[in-house]
DNA sequence: TTTCCATTATGAACCGATTCACCGACGAAG
DNA sequence: CTTCGTCGGTGAATCGGTTCATAATGGAAA
């Protein structure tokens, strides 16, 4: 029924014999098909298929150097944010039929580690990183050692460095003013690990909010860790800010999945939102319209931020200048933070 | 401020000429450093550490052959169901030190063999693969060549082929016969293409359903397909069925994503929820309990789902028989499908 | 008929690692 | 004093492609 496993994967030699010319010649079908003669390229196209050739890409790349794929590295693949990212980086790098690598660092400093050796031992074109914690020291070494690298959702340091980010200062800020404008004087944040430069941005910006509406910070902010970005956490996060009998009125989560796990937790323990707590969230993912309550969100331009960091890095390899962008996130006001 | 770029990549033969010894001593520094004298590692160390070396993954697979990296292709890496899957690979293989590439075919039978012949040139030690369409036998053919392969959910028709699967008749039928409990006798399915064998047997599962109620499927059964299996899809599928001035009180959207599309268009066009139109989606993703209205669905254990494939993968590797492996799903109903 | 050029094919060198047969030195045993 | 085993290290062969200088062939031009 199925077809037994071969011995040994044929190699260009083996097609070679078949078709009885040179291993050159064989080379030449298959990269330059043009300077065999019609003859000689049929008889090794058959010999090709017979024997079910797949060339070697580790010896093709040994010996050629260039090759078209690239590696992506982002915090959390289960995180809509994340996912829409990668699509927009497919999207550009399918127009230059390159082929792209996702992994998945989970915040992990170690793998994000690993998954860099991995691609440049693989000799990836280049790399675009979520970095997972504030070093870059190791990106920089990578990019000395002929590396592209392209900084993703995190804004770069050095002018010769390109980066795509979103101004998450700003997205913090829109946030808590909207939350102030609605009336609430203290605000909750559940936050990620300060490790990550997004989650301090983001308390930048509402620190700023806050400071501009004259309230002190230490009053008027209660920064809540949450152990994980993701809706677990944001039930985590919740627990804790309800356990304390004086918790403020407004709830800003860091992202969307963080704030689900908000409005899950709140609506079992019967508090109302937005009536007794408001709730904002970060990212809009395609389901925060949808939700029970559908929740207030700070909108960011994911498929765009993933498209020009392909942009970027396929520019990088043609030798173009590094280059910062730096996009502007948008509040898109629902039920969730409004006062009825 | 930022490190050049080098000329070149450091290579063995640069570590070994730097501290003056042959590359065969590297090599053995780098793989079995209890075979080299304390003094001799040392200046190795030292000389891998001023070159920044790291070797050249192309040649020592080319050489060595072995490898401990897996592919894994999904039909969308934006459904959470599959991110699900990716996360517990991921889990399983991180135990063995083995390591993820995640690719998306997005259902593209082209883009998935693109990806597989990738990963083939690139030697990874098996794949794991969502199979676009109906067809296996490029994955047979892989086989063949020495690649293991495990089937992700899609059961197997070979005995030697592993695959890891959840009854997709069984979950449709769930759905459906759930529908017509609630006293529905005309069902509407917005399915996914029949090239897709997910979709086929989710069909058969209703079909079963509706005659095992005594009702005549062509009749009973409005069977629309949508253009995508997303939100996106679920609206242009639900506007579609809409319509219709007669259409069913009842939708089962192939999976909860194309029913969040569904939600929304229903909402958009004052169509209540369950009252004048039930709704029962598939998978059970995060969101679904969150919903406006909480989303009656099929749920299935993706993580396990993911973990059992790397398992088998594994297994495969060290020469471990094939296995079909068939999970049950289960029903979680809520408000969605619910007579008030 | 000879010369010349274009076309096509050849085969060896090379990419950068791993692996293994072999060698030199040194200490212990006979 | 020889013999032998061990330890540490060497360097050439090898993996499977690409590339390029070179050769063979044949037809057109002189």
């Amino acid at each position: 029924m199925s077809t037994p496993v071969q011995r040994r994967r044929a190699s260009i030699n083996d097609v070679a014999r078949l078709a009885e010319v040179s291993v050159g010649t064989v080379s030449n079908v298959l990269n330059r098909p043009d300077r065999v003669s019609p003859t000689t390229r049929e008889r090794v196209v058959a010999a090709i298929a017979e024997l079910s050739f797949v060339p070697n890409g580790s010896a093709r790349q040994l010996r050629a150097g260039t090759i078209t794929t690239v590696g992506a590295i982002v915090l959390d693949i289960a995180n809509p944010f994340f996912t829409d990212v990668a699509r927009g980086i497919e999207d550009r790098l399918t127009q230059d039929d390159y082929t792209l690598m996702l992994a998945n660092s989970e915040e992990d400093p170690e793998r994000e580690q690993r998954y860099l050796r991995l691609f440049e031992e693989h000799g990836v074109q280049g790399v675009m990183v979520v970095p997972s914690d504030e070093r870059i020291d190791h990106l920089l070494a990578l990019r000395a050692r002929g590396v592209n690298v392209v900084l993703l959702d995190r804004s770069s340091p050095l002018d010769d460095l390109s980066s795509v980010a979103v101004d998450d200062v700003s997205g913090g800020e829109l946030a808590a003013r909207h939350l102030l404008e609605q009336g609430h004087t203290r605000i909750a944040f559940l936050n990620g690990p300060h490790a990550i430069r997004q989650c301090v941005e983001r308390h930048t910006g509402v620190v700023r909010a806050l400071e501009a509406a004259g309230l002190d910070p230490a009053e008027a902010l209660v920064e809540i860790t949450v152990p994980s970005l993701n809706a677990d956490g944001g039930e985590a996060g919740t627990r804790e800010l309800l356990a304390s009998a004086d918790h403020p009125s407004a709830i800003f989560c860091v992202n969307d999945l963080t704030a689900l796990g908000a409005l899950r937790t709140l609506r079992h323990e019967g508090v109302r939102v937005p009536d007794d707590v408001a709730v904002v969230g970060y990212d809009d993912v395609t389901f925060a319209a949808e939700l029970g309550t559908p929740l207030t969100s700070v909108r960011q331009p994911t498929h765009a931020l993933g498209f020009r960091a392909a942009d970027l890095l396929l520019a990088a390899a043609a030798g173009a200048p590094a280059e910062q962008v730096l996009f502007q996130p948008e509040l898109v006001v629902r039920a969730s933070s409004t006062t009825p």
